[in-house]
DNA sequence: TAAGTTTGCTAAATCGAGTAAGCAATTTTC
DNA sequence: GAAAATTGCTTACTCGATTTAGCAAACTTA
């Protein structure tokens, strides 16, 4: 049962009154009276297309006008929590706007991305969101020549003028060792990943500055940066390297270096705070339920998206036009916890 | 710059090639043997098509054809890891038969959820994975009469003949409590949410069939319900009340409430495993890590969601005369941790 | 060599909308 | 009361593809 059942159309509405397809349009885009339809010809038409539920089909629509209302996001990792607290308030942005999202993970492969944001513009989307990964710089580039507006979120790319919307790495960077100094300690480690994400880099130099204004050295066996292709083996590793450096103190650079982190302080019979105080990158509620709860460097992920739809409907509907790009630097802030008062 | 710059069309294809539009698209689309386009003609268009970078638009195909080739997600939260995971799984799977995904969160609000239904069919996707609020009984007995395949993960409704995909919700808390009572356990709690959702009310059964088996009594304040409104506010009355009543373990049906209501443990003094021993539904990284960690229930979210896919295209590919429907039910494991060893 | 078949392509309709141009009928203007 | 303007709609083209039917030329067959 229930199989034909052809979905109406405008011109079955056009039809069961009589008139013309251009009324039913010019009506249901709120163009009646630009379009001089009578009222009572409008009341008609709306009336008939609430008892035939008449819904427009809009993929035409789209053909037609050349917009989908529909935005592409591509994120690194979506079962990522911080990743999927920025998809979540995307959504949610986009959707008041009347816009609906396409998302997908690039699992930081260049490749996947690439190929993603082809599906993504093959099915015209009309903007696109995205968190990049390493050296996608020639493919930002390349869409930067192209005529579909789009995004970048956090990360930062030399060399390329683009919409984006990021915290101030280096900042939170400093911050969070300054922080650690305050408390007393006297060997802050930083195990940080991937130095060719500027992101990344960033707060690496953040951290370094700070060691320096604080007139103290930094000890290359403390600044640990491991690889992006094998994080989660080499953690443990990093960890213990430093320990053994007598760190007093541990920043991590992402919550997921700093989830596995924290279970092999733990492991190697290191009391937190007591023996190493820690800060964490991107807030997840691990580190609120955690053996010694976690202090964690807030991004806020929820005015960011607001840019970045800002940013990103402006340029849609600018369309055409828009050389100019802006980019957007917001604070974080610490969410402090037992690991560093 | 860069700024008229249409995309090319097949019609620009054949022009330049000084042929038909037909035999752009028949070549496109594997069908030159068939309609016998020679193969020399075949490769000037294929050539012509990669040197000119052709795309198609999938909008016209899709119009044309009737199918988007993308499907449409729906789950309650796309910020709860537990989600964010399907989430996750139902994009690969999904991407892997050349689909893709329009996801958005319905924040187990009905309206929300039948808006963004009406949503994703007017924007004509091929089919939809649903994780349905509560009280939707109607609007899918509505969706299970119209022409869209769709499969319901994690959520059972009586008297519905749908496709779905869950986890045996009884067994999996029955385990669970029949676990807590091994360990030694003599009065055993279950803080749940939501008893209209049967997925829910069948893990309260399962407990309430565990005591039963084993010779206890149901204490109606060891067995807490909470209101999915403000579930909240409440999880700390609960494990208050249960622990106020002598309970010696509590099982959570959700990650959401596990993970606050192991921190008002704490709160409260209790030590677990010693004084309050855990199972918790759906595991987490914040369990894994938790000052104690917290045994979970782990749903096989990539299985689950590979089947929903599965039957998803299934339906899909037989449109029509899709009457029959199918259910799966897999069996949810144990992460054993120190909360309930 | 005439009829039939195969080859290799084209023409034209179609999907479901949006919209510029046009055209009667009515109303306004002088 | 004729010209001009307005009203209220319709016609027809378009977006970029797919697909059915058809047609000329070349090739078989008897």
């Amino acid at each position: 049962m229930a199989k034909g059942k052809k979905k109406i159309t405008s011109k079955d509405i056009a039809k069961e009154l009589g008139i013309s397809r251009s009324v039913v349009s010019f009506v249901l885009n709120g163009k009646n009276k630009e379009m001089r339809i009578s009222d009572e010809l409008t009341k008609k038409v709306l009336d008939l297309v609430e008892t035939r539920n008449y819904q427009t089909n809009h993929i035409a629509k789209s053909l037609k006008t050349g917009k989908t209302h529909t935005i592409g996001l591509i994120v690194a990792d979506i079962a990522n929590p911080f990743f999927a607290k920025i998809a979540s308030e995307i959504e949610k942005e986009v959707r008041k706007k009347g816009y609906s999202v396409f998302f997908c993970s690039s699992n930081e492969n260049k490749k996947n991305f690439n190929f993603q944001l082809e599906n993504f513009k093959n099915r015209q989307v009309d903007g696109l969101i995205l968190i990049p990964p390493i050296n996608s710089d020639k493919i930002l580039t390349v869409l930067g020549s192209q005529n579909i507006p789009f995004v970048i979120m956090d990360r930062v790319f030399e060399n390329l003028s683009a919409n984006s919307v990021n915290i101030n790495n280096h900042k939170a960077a400093y911050d969070a060792t300054t922080r650690l100094i305050n408390n007393g300690r006297k060997k802050v480690a930083l195990i940080n990943v991937n130095n060719e994400l500027i992101t990344m880099s960033d707060r690496t130099n953040g951290y370094i500055d700070a060691i320096a204004d604080n007139g103290m050295e930094v000890n290359p066996y403390l600044l640990q940066q491991l690889k992006y292709s094998n994080v989660a083996a080499h953690v443990n590793e990093a960890v213990n390297e430093v320990i053994l450096n007598n760190a007093d103190a541990i920043i991590f650079t992402t919550n997921k270096l700093g989830v596995q982190g924290v279970q092999a302080i733990s492991n190697m019979g290191k009391r937190i705070p007591e023996d190493i105080a820690v800060i964490s990158f991107d807030d997840t509620t691990a580190y609120a339920v955690a053996k010694t709860s976690i202090t964690a460097i807030k991004q806020p992920l929820e005015q960011m998206c607001k840019e970045a739809v800002r940013i990103l409907m402006k340029s849609i509907d600018k369309s055409e036009s828009n050389i100019d790009t802006e980019q957007v630097i917001l604070d974080a802030s610490f969410i402090v916890r037992e690991s560093c008062p």
